[in-house]
RNA sequence: GGGCCCAUAGCUCAGCUGGAUAGAGCAACGGAUUUCUAAUCCGUCGGUCGCAGGUUCAAAUCCUGCUGGGCUCGCCA
């Protein structure tokens, strides 16, 4: 689909190529009307009103001959207070209603590759245990926003950093092995702060079950590399598994073990003492981050030689740099949020592009059930872990409720609200609202009735009722939208635009009748439905969600 | 104390190149059904857009200060 605002904003700034000056010319931009206006709004008359000294309703009549040209252009007024309104002409209609039909949904609000290679590394939960419900809205969101960038032409992976490594790990071993050993008939301690979930002994039952023979038979640490790496790949095996249950998949899962032993924390090491940007302090390495803007420098190497996270994290983007990325988008949780100075500082320090790494931080969310805010612990009993709340509302419910605000926004999810069969659950809407349009598609067809294929302006012609203005409207500025919610990396507005369509629909549906005497005028309508159900489609395939054709 | 996020209708939230009367869903009330799926739709009620300044022809939107809430400030990851 055509982008309509930059496709009028291109026009008017030709036809008014001889009318603006080179200060003007910048403030030749259309915004999208409100309803019961026209298609588009230009509001220049009212800026250029002061230098032009000038009333804006003069100089909207003086322009509006030389926009009317426009090839895009039907009907254009310029009313008071300084306003020039375009409809949009039919035959462009015509013709955009043509490129939807003829388009498949996975790919009408796509754009050409533009051969940029892009990441999206979210959830990134540490191994040591089953994903939180918490993690659910950074896989809603990193998920969307991945497929919400491949609209725009980029050539994008999913990725999910394992935190394999560091004294995380080491305690999540122990703790297995805590369990795990008097099954050997040896004992070993809970180590403090060790991890106490109900999966940890069942983690060590597995783990026993599956090479205990040989556990009994090894030294000491050759059984706690056993236990690490049994933990640890059953781990990641409950947590592919629960994201794949909400629809999310990676490209790759990327270990931190592998970074260093793999050299990179060495190569990245001596990169910054390349750069001249790392000084010994008390037996430790130190980042002099102070000068990228950080406000503390960093250690990068512990007092005993082990390295931080601030280490490897430097490493493992780095590494993401050789590997071709022009821009790594990193998603976290509102825990996070005292990341991003440091690491913006760490890229500058290593020298990586300004734009390189983009943080996206998503805030906390609320559980409700039965109006009263959830308490998420053991003793409630409530649901704690991502698998249980996806079997509990299902997987598009689930991610349809994780999008219902902005990251920015802390989020309420009301547990009995998204698992409610009803259309006050907007994942339930949309899914009625196709299932509908598929409906009317079949009594079309059933009656012997045109299915039309493309569009012709004499078509447009027949679409005049508010009701097939405004579900119009909501289909031509879709790219516009999309490629908005793309730029501000806004996953969460896809959902509000396909809510939109769907009340739109809905509206039209209960107003306008599309089987009727009129022949021209079916025609015309089953192009509104035609081009809604693909265009829902194409948001559901953006969001993740599926959409039955009958309910 | 520093940094970041938030504050819009009774509730949950949209509102992102600054534009015309501030929107949706829920809740409340009232309507529409010999139905192309009423699992729908329409209408009414409801807002000093946290407060105070500033910029602008124009501010929920941009800037400054303040208030309230959240997250966060390790040689953890």
């Amino acid at each position: 689909m055509l982008n309509l605002r930059e496709t009028i904003d291109r026009q008017v700034s030709l036809a008014l190529k001889g009318l603006l000056s080179l200060e003007e010319a910048p403030l030749a931009v259309c915004s999208p009307s409100r309803p019961g206006f026209l298609d588009y709004t230009l509001s220049l008359p009212m800026k250029l009103a002061r230098t032009r000294h000038r009333a804006p309703v003069v100089i909207a009549q003086e322009l509006q001959p030389a926009v009317a040209d426009m090839a895009c252009a039907g009907f254009v007024e310029a009313v008071a207070p300084g306003y020039i309104n375009i409809q949009l002409s039919d035959s462009f209609v015509a013709d955009e209603l043509t490129s939807m039909l003829g388009t498949a949904p996975a790919v009408l609000l796509q754009k050409e590759a533009n051969g940029q290679k892009i990441q999206v590394e979210f959830v990134s939960a540490n191994p040591t245990g089953p994903l939180h419900v918490g993690n659910g809205r950074g896989a809603a969101l990193g998920s969307v926003l991945a497929t919400l960038l491949e609209t725009q032409g980029y050539d994008v992976d999913r990725e999910y950093y394992v935190n394999d490594y560091g004294s995380k790990m080491k305690l999540f071993t122990a703790s297995i092995a805590h369990y795990l050993f008097p099954m050997l008939g040896l004992e070993y301690p809970m180590p403090a702060e060790g991890y106490q979930g109900a999966y940890v002994p069942e983690l060590a039952q597995a783990i026993h079950d599956r090479r205990g023979s040989e556990l009994s038979s090894l030294l000491e640490e050759q059984r706690f590399a056993i236990i690490e790496e049994g933990g640890k790949t059953l781990v990641l095996a409950s947590i592919r598994r629960a994201l794949e249950e909400m629809g999310v998949s990676f490209d790759t899962w990327f270990s931190e073990r592998y970074l260093i032993e793999n050299g990179w924390n060495d190569r990245v090491l001596q990169q910054f003492r390349d750069r001249d940007v790392v000084y010994e302090k008390d037996n430790a390495v130190w980042l002099r981050s102070t000068d990228f803007g950080d406000d503390k420098d960093r250690v990068l190497v512990r007092h005993d030689g082990e390295p931080t996270y601030t280490l490897t994290d430097a490493a493992y983007h780095f590494n993401k740099f050789q590997r071709g990325y022009v821009k790594s988008i990193d998603v976290f949780g509102a825990d996070h949020i005292g990341h991003i100075v440091p690491m913006q500082a760490l890229m500058k320090s290593l020298g990586l592009p300004d734009d390189f790494l983009e943080i996206i931080i998503y805030q906390i969310v609320h559980f409700l059930r039965g109006g009263q805010r959830v308490v998420l612990s053991k003793q409630t009993g409530e649901i704690i872990e991502l698998a249980d709340l996806v079997r509990e509302v299902g997987k598009d419910q689930t991610r349809v409720f994780f999008l219902l605000s902005s990251a920015d926004s802390e989020l309420e999810f009301d547990l009995e609200a998204a698992k409610e069969n009803s259309l006050d659950n907007p994942a339930y809407y949309l899914k009625y609202t196709h299932a509908r349009l598929c409906s009317v598609e079949r009594q079309v067809r059933g009656i012997g009735a045109g299915v039309p294929s493309e569009a012709t302006p004499a078509d447009i012609l027949f679409l005049k009722t508010p009701e097939d203005r405004e579900l119009l409207k909501c289909l031509l500025k879709a790219q516009d939208e999309v490629d908005d919610a793309a730029r501000t990396r806004q996953p969460h507005r896809v959902l509000y635009l396909a809510g939109e369509l769907a009340k739109a629909v809905n509206t039209f549906y209960q107003k306008e009748k599309v089987i009727q005497e009129d022949a021209g005028l079916v025609r015309a309508r089953m192009l509104l439905v035609l081009a809604s159900q693909r265009l829902l489609q194409a948001y559901a395939h953006v969001l993740g969600v599926t959409l039955p054709e009958s309910m």
